[in-house]
RNA sequence: GCGCCCGUAGCUCAACUGGAUAGAGCAUCGGCCUUCUAAGCCGACGGUUGCAGGUUCGAGUCCUGUCGGGCGUGCCA
């Protein structure tokens, strides 16, 4: 709705121009935006006030000339000047009625938009190493990227979803012997435990079925135990894949997939690691010093230089990831998302200064980088930190199986990703007024119950005689939640754009609230058959609403509780 | 020491990216079920936006300083 009046003051900015009351040459990044206050009509524009400076005008003279000079619209009952110079939209009721007709006229597409164009984007999350089960913090960061996927594909990119691991490194090393312990009948406490070992239970599962014998699949291939404690290398392959079909379990129990799971290892594998190296060097950003290859990441805005090859020959950590964000680059991702948690902040400034050095012409905001923090989980008014299974950390299935999927990922979603948020599992838990999950979903549920009701009692829903009579629509309630409902369409594009689902989650707490104020102030089925179609026809577009942004966030949307 | 993030009601969080009188939920207190689901609605209480300056018509939002919390700062991944 905000566009339709953002067209009208630039079309009496021009006319204003025209008469020469502003300068021809100004440029003014004015803004039409919600009022908070219902005295302040539905939208604002500061334009007046902006333009004061250049125009060497008084504000509020201004906002006069430009009210008189704004094109006639059908949709605008009343403009008004207020305060220092704001302008103030008042819409008619037209404006909204005509708002849900395009809901139901729209269905699952309401709210959707094609701004992407098309474009491809990368999105980077979870990421997990497969050394164990994932654990709450990747349960925030898979529904943060989740989302965020469907969020660009809302507005219309090509999403492609990518799962990076480390499948070669030392810590799969820790991994493989690890089991191997396990494997002889080690345990962490005996003597002869691997000094950094990984002490959770699901070794010692791993490695029973690794005797056994059993066979695993993931990210399309199946290995088979091989049986021996003493072959090392299978113990690796049979772990790996074993760990990474169980974090697949979870991540599909929380209602994520990806499109590509890309390894680390394929990057030795396929000379990309030798090739980013040569690359560096070639361009002149590298210097040797204490037997080391270091690059200048200086040059780049880092504080510090970093060490590419060390002096035994081997490659950092940091060579094989700016050869995967590369990768990522030349796979056209031209936009790309990376979820990372907020303690491997440190590495952001290294990559980003190595992908500078390679002159490829990548960008120098590319990729961006959503960093989420740290989560506390209580129960029972304290912190809960072990899990049974993976021993020294909370795991998502842990949190899935207390909490449930919609309550988990709402709870992990509704928060502003840079903030550390409190989970508390009492609360994600309870099934009562308490928790805002419910209260969304039962808004829904609801307006479902309203039509069994209808149904019950011999009557149906008239869509087109509603739709004709949605001018009977005129109370403050029904006002209300047109307007809320009207809002969805600018919190996805803006969700979108700041990369912040957490924007929907709480947009959705609202709607719910205007749905169930007027739900207790009016009836809906009533013996005015109009008003009764017009009514059905608000809350037929509010559950529509209610259902396409709970999809946004992969929380379902029943039709009963 | 240096760098990044965060300090908003007793608690958990918002505030449309610089707008008008800073809003919700929980907790506390008080109302509302013979009527479409009370997993609900309505009301009350609760604030010097950590603190001090600055920028401008206007600051929770931007800048500087300061205090507090988290994280980072390896030839570890």
């Amino acid at each position: 709705m905000k566009e339709p009046l953002r067209q009208l003051v630039l079309q009496g900015l021009a006319r204003l121009q025209e008469q020469a009351v502003l300068p021809a040459d100004v440029g003014v990044p004015f803004v039409i935006e919600r009022t908070r206050s219902k005295e302040h009509g539905d939208f604002a524009t500061n334009a007046a006030l902006l333009l004061a400076k250049p125009a060497r005008k008084n504000p509020r003279a201004l906002a006069e000339a430009l009210v008189a000079a704004l094109p006639k619209s059908e949709q605008i009952h009343k403009v008004e000047i207020a305060g220092p110079g704001f302008i103030n939209f008042f819409l008619g009721a037209t404006a909204y009625h005509d708002e849900v007709r395009r809901v139901l006229a729209e269905a699952e597409a309401y709210g959707r938009n094609a701004s992407g164009a098309g474009k491809t984007v990368g999105v980077e999350f979870v990421s997990a190493n497969p050394t164990g089960p994932l654990h709450v913090g990747h349960g925030r960061n898979a529904v943060i990227g989740d989302c965020l996927s469907r969020l660009f594909e809302a507005t219309g990119w090509n999403v492609r979803r990518e799962f990076y691991y480390n499948d070669a490194g030392v810590q799969i090393q820790n991994l493989a012997i690890s089991v191997q312990a396990r494997a002889r009948r080690l345990k962490p406490e005996d003597a002869g435990w691997p000094e950094d070992g990984y002490r959770g239970d699901y070794i010692a599962d791993v490695a029973r079925e690794y005797l056994a014998g059993e066979s695993v699949e993931a990210d399309g291939h199946i290995v088979t135990g091989a049986k021996n404690p003493d072959d090392l290398d299978a113990i690796r392959q049979f772990a790996v894949t074993s760990l990474r079909h169980e974090q697949d379990l979870d991540l599909k129990a929380f209602g994520v997939s990806f499109d590509v799971y890309f390894l680390e290892s394929s990057l030795y594998t396929d000379g990309m690691v030798e090739k980013t190296a040569r690359e560096l060097i070639a361009h002149g950003h590298t210097y040797e010093e204490g037997g080391a290859l270091w690059l200048r990441t200086t040059d780049f805005g880092d504080d510090k230089d970093r060490v590419m090859r060390k002096s035994d020959g081997t490659y950092t950590y940091f060579v094989p990831d700016v050869a995967y964000h590369l990768s990522k680059w030349q796979r056209g991702y031209g936009h790309a998302i990376t979820v990372l948690g907020s303690d491997h902040h440190g590495t952001l400034a290294r990559v980003k200064a190595g992908l500078q050095a390679l002159d490829a012409g990548i960008p120098k905001d590319w990729p961006e980088y959503v960093l989420y923090q740290m989560i506390t989980v209580m129960r029972g008014g304290e912190e809960v930190k072990i899990s049974k299974r993976a021993g020294s950390y909370l795991t998502l299935r842990d949190l899935i199986d207390e909490a449930g999927r919609d309550a988990t990922r709402y709870f992990l979603i509704a928060r502003k990703s840079d903030s550390q948020l409190v989970f508390d599992i009492d609360l994600a838990r309870s099934q009562s007024n308490d928790n805002p999950v419910y209260y969304i979903q039962y808004a829904h549920a609801r307006v479902c119950s309203v039509f069994r009701q209808l149904d019950e009692r011999g009557l149906s829903w008239n869509r087109a005689n509603g739709l004709a009579q949605l001018a009977l629509l005129d109370n403050e309630h029904e006002v209300a939640l047109m307007s809320e409902v009207a809002r969805y369409p600018e919190i996805v594009e803006t969700a979108a754009a700041n990369l912040e689902p957490n924007l929907v989650a709480q947009y959705l707490r609202e709607l719910a609230n205007a749905l169930h104020a007027y739900y207790h102030a009016h009836a809906f089925i009533v013996d005015d058959a109009n008003l009764r179609d017009a009514r059905s026809a608000l809350i037929v577009a509010t559950r529509q609403v209610l259902a396409n942004g709970l999809g946004l966030l992969g929380v379902s949307a029943p039709e009963k509780m």
